[in-house]
DNA sequence: TATGAATGAGTATTCATTCAT
DNA sequence: CATGAATGAATACTCATTCAT
């Protein structure tokens, strides 16, 4: 198995370096063999092709990303909690790594379409696992029964990213962890007053 | 004023197309040009270069679209029913041209940084306008005082372009503008339940 | 005749401007209308092509250099000093049009080869011109009988050419004219020693 | 050390009978390869880009050039027999290689101004050489102590240069190896009756 | 005569991928 | 397994010239 190989995973950190510090469109085969200290050749013992590395970034990335969450979670009783710790995770996890923040972000969108659909794929099961958070808190009488999931699920990612992306692009400035609370509870409980 | 002569918007309405319909990696300015029904030079004659067009796309198209959910919003006394109207506008517009949803939600995501953020210059205009309902909200007592505008306005933008994006990428398969209301009542109340 | 109305001078004026100030690649045909305050469609009433100006460029003002150094040779005697005015008129004229002079020595030699035969065909009243003082030379007993006339033509022409080609990329920094005495003398007797 | 590989030297020696056969300007980088029997990419594997091209031409075969005459003249010991050498060593050279002849004659000078600044300064090592040569004779009496070396100099070349012209664009009908002794005779003599 | 908007042919360079060693 | 030299397809932009007004 070749992901079990020490150069794969070289070349998939490589690929990280160099795409966060030169730019998707800047991100050559040849520099992130050199970056990985392999030959230009060498990646292709290990990935088919260009796309296979960008695919497998994320993959081997987001990966670790829903296995420490759904840890996380598994902790948590209420689904409101289990969701504070999902976005502490998922800012805390992207504030630790810059240059994967900046990637994921910014740069594996500069894709095309068809190579987006195979991200989106990768993301499915981070999607699942928001999904059964919402159905577990509509059992637990957390949330409401005829509450959409999809839709539901459409505004937690979409306030996440849009949150990351814009902390992103204010070149981290700020401490994004910190929001965490302020997002839950919009999340929960959206920017109309309760009665 | 090369803007109001008729070829220019002739080349805008051609890029949209080509675009959607090949992609823009594969938008060749001899595709426009053709599609336009004008020779490759007279493209020139209008813009800078190609990236000029693609700016100028997205001005052109955005600025309609903020034109038009000012005059609606404006039509409502209450932020939530201006916060509806925008919404439903969004979800409209996009739902009546494809092309266009499909430029502005993958094709023109695909373009290098310094692009993004000359597009982002021009979607400031939306967030000025989301801010000044929230601000509206608040001072109407329909949102809490101490709502994060910032936060909020996040929140709704990402929520919106996620919903919209995962409309495109299933293909536009389902009724876009009927989801307005069910975001709206998310984004006022949240998923968590009242009282 | 279209060579004597207004605009034709004007056209070839304009066209030493401004191949002199931007060099020949960047000499447009739009530049030069521009520059004589014609539009561009009008260059072309007097003017075959863009080739046709630069010969004609050449041919008008060459035409006055070799008509006015006539003029001075027919003042003189001897063959020696005959060459003399000649070399004096030569490097005089060039030193008061520094434009003509860039345009000459530098910029109009980055045409092709068959442009620059036919700049060669007006040179030939010049080569001419200097046979026919060579010829009066001998006759004279100035110069030997068995003088090479189109070895020293090329020689007197090389030499000056050389000059002052040397003295525009020295961006005329040094007084041209006063080399005249020294240039003629070394064409009369060479660098050897005289016996 | 790129310049000693034998597809460098392939692609010199093409790029100078692409020159010769089609002119500069339609030596396109394309041609060149096919004519070297190497892909389009693997020139710049080589050279920075074209301009690189064409000053490395000039240098390879200029740099024979001198140091050939370099050895010749070091042969003899007047400054009158070094010269004719020269001379004879530049024209036999030159007649040798017609495509060469024609390459740095007509077609090289066709070039921006600072592409031929730069092959100006391959030139320089020439000039020096003609220099050391007339100090030389100045210093063993052979030419006047008052010689202006630079002017001489530039009399020299300009001699050279428009004799080797003057027989390219006459399609080299004629021996140009035969004129040598003529050419040098004139120079060092001029055409003025000696005493 | 004069205009100037429109035309459209033409080319250097990059970089993902291969394959002989 | 590993190398890295070689490959070759693909594309934005300029500008001389035309012609309807």
């Amino acid at each position: 198995m070749k992901r079990n190989k020490p150069k794969y995973k070289q070349i998939i950190d490589a690929a990280v370096v160099v795409i966060a510090e030169n730019g998707y469109h800047q991100a050559q085969v040849s520099k992130i063999a050199k970056q990985a200290g392999v030959a230009d050749g060498t990646i292709y013992l290990y990935f088919q092709n260009k796309e296979d590395i960008l695919i497998s970034v994320f993959r081997e990335k987001m990966g670790l990303f829903v296995e420490k969450i759904e840890e996380v979670i598994a902790g948590k009783d209420a689904a409101a909690e289990k969701l504070l710790v999902m976005i502490e995770n998922h800012f805390k996890r992207l504030s630790a790594d810059q240059h994967l923040a900046i990637v994921t972000q910014l740069e594996l969108r500069q894709t095309n379409k068809e190579l987006r659909l195979k991200i989106n794929e990768v993301l499915k099961e981070y999607f699942l696992l928001v999904d059964k958070i919402l159905r577990h808190g509509q059992e637990r009488g957390e949330f409401p029964a005829d509450l959409d999931i999809r839709l539901a699920r459409q505004m937690i990612f979409g306030t996440m990213d849009e949150t990351v992306t814009t902390w992103v692009m204010n070149e981290q400035k700020y401490n994004l962890e910190a929001l965490a609370p302020a997002v839950h509870n919009l999340l929960l409980n959206g920017c109309g007053l309760k009665s």
